[in-house]
DNA sequence: AAAGTGACGCATT
DNA sequence: TAATGCGCCACTT
C-alpha cells in the first residue's frame, strides 16, 4: 500500500461515508464534508473522490450541492451517471438535477 | 515550509 | 443554465 497507509488522511474518511451511501440515495459534497467536521471541506471530498473514483466507492452518488454532479470527470459522462442514479430510484428535477430533497442522504449526522 | 492545485460553495452577472 | 470571482481546506510536490 501507498505510503499513506489507510485511514490515515481526511480521504480515507471520505470513502468510508460515501461507501455507507444506501442505493437509491445521494450525498453531496458538502453534506458529507459536515460529517468529517469540516463544513468548509467540500472540495476536499470531491478531490478525494477524483483521486481513488475506486469501484468500492459510489462515486455516482455523491453530487454538488445543487443536486448536479460532475458531468466533466465523472467516469462515464453525465448521461450515464443520471442513467444510474434513476436506476437506483433518484428522482431528478431535470435532466441535470437530482432531486435533492427527495433523494438526499443524512445518515451521517448524528442522532 | 511554501507554492500549486482542485469531482466545491456561494454570490453576482 | 452558464460564466466569473472569491473564499475555504486539505493533499502533493
Amino acid at each position: 500500500m501507498s505510503k499513506t497507509g489507510f485511514g490515515e488522511s481526511l480521504n480515507e474518511k471520505v470513502y468510508q461515508i460515501v461507501k455507507k451511501i444506501p442505493r437509491g440515495k445521494v450525498s453531496t459534497y458538502g453534506e458529507i464534508a459536515i460529517s468529517l467536521g469540516k463544513p468548509r471541506a467540500a472540495r476536499q471530498v470531491g478531490w478525494a473522490l477524483h483521486a481513488n473514483r475506486s469501484v468500492d466507492v459510489p462515486c455516482h452518488r455523491v453530487v454538488d450541492r445543487n443536486g448536479r454532479l460532475a458531468p466533466n470527470f465523472a467516469f462515464d459522462g453525465a448521461k450515464e451517471q443520471r442513467r444510474r442514479l434513476e436506476s437506483e430510484g433518484v428522482k431528478f428535477a431535470d435532466e441535470m438535477h437530482v432531486d435533492l430533497s427527495k433523494s438526499i442522504w443524512k445518515g451521517n449526522s448524528k442522532s
